[in-house]
DNA sequence: GCTTGACCTGGAGCGCGCTCCAGGTTCTAC
DNA sequence: GTAGAACCTGGAGCGCGCTCCAGGTCAAGC
């Protein structure tokens, strides 16, 4: 009867929150601060009240991550942990969410790209402006 | 001797503060805010002191925008209209600051389309899970 | 057992980019 | 000339997304 339950050695792993932070390139402060604010369910503890983050909790921080990278305010990331936090019955929710959140996205790469080309311009422009005013480097040569 | 200076109606065309704002979408405090801020130069006045925009604000206007919709700090664009306030000899050094910031433009742009991707195998993820759940839809039909 | 560094909590503080406010002046239409 | 809308200034306030702090507890190596 000493292997009915998973003794500590079979346990999945875990990470601490200094690793998870090295690892995603958050803050101690901003993990704590994520999970205080409902983006990241509760992570598991040691008995002395010490995080310890699961293979699935860092797959949950990186599309959170990916949320935040795109553009996604934290009071929507609440939303969509809280529609995760229901289950299956809110998946349709959350694919209406995405979707939105994914055409705003091409809106706003839509709008990057035109920005950039006139830069681009703007750039080529002041290139030209420094070749005119500085011709002689090219006859001496 | 009546027509030697520009007479009034000679005057190029001006704009209220409302109507720039309208123009740009942007608010009337944070026009002035821009002004306080040394991002615009001073806007000329009426003699009640009112302000009124002349066309070459607002091509400095609308290429801030550019900089400021492609992420460019507040500090930043300090920095540059600083610059663009010295006159011709920064032209340089202005050049060097849209180079850097158009290369982090291409940084992020790349950045947004890998995370678009990966927010679009999610999305047909959902969709196919959904697909699943309600396998009875086209049978009846 | 002790030391030292990692970790805990609740709550205050901060930098950014505006936004709002009070109290006053100016412009426009009648 | 007057009413009402638009505008002015300096400065306070705000929402966001963290970041820092104080005052403690816990864990790992010696």
């Amino acid at each position: 009867m000493t292997s009915g339950q998973p003794l500590p050695q079979d346990r999945e792993p875990s990470w601490t929150i200094a690793q998870v932070a090295e690892r995603t390139g958050l803050s101690h402060d901003t993990l704590r601060y994520y999970e205080k604010a409902g983006l990241i369910e509760r992570v598991g503890r040691t008995t002395g009240n010490q995080r310890r983050y699961e293979a699935a909790d860092l797959l949950w921080l990186e599309f959170l991550l990916r949320l935040r990278e795109t553009g996604m305010s934290i009071s929507d990331m609440q939303h969509y942990a809280r529609l995760r936090a229901e289950g299956d019955a809110t998946v349709a929710d959350r694919l209406a969410m995405l979707r939105e959140h994914r055409a705003e996205l091409a809106d706003r790469m839509r709008a990057l790209r035109r920005n950039a080309s006139a830069l681009d311009d703007k750039i080529e422009h002041y290139e030209r402006l420094l070749d005119e005013r500085r011709p002689g480097t090219d006859e001496l040569t």
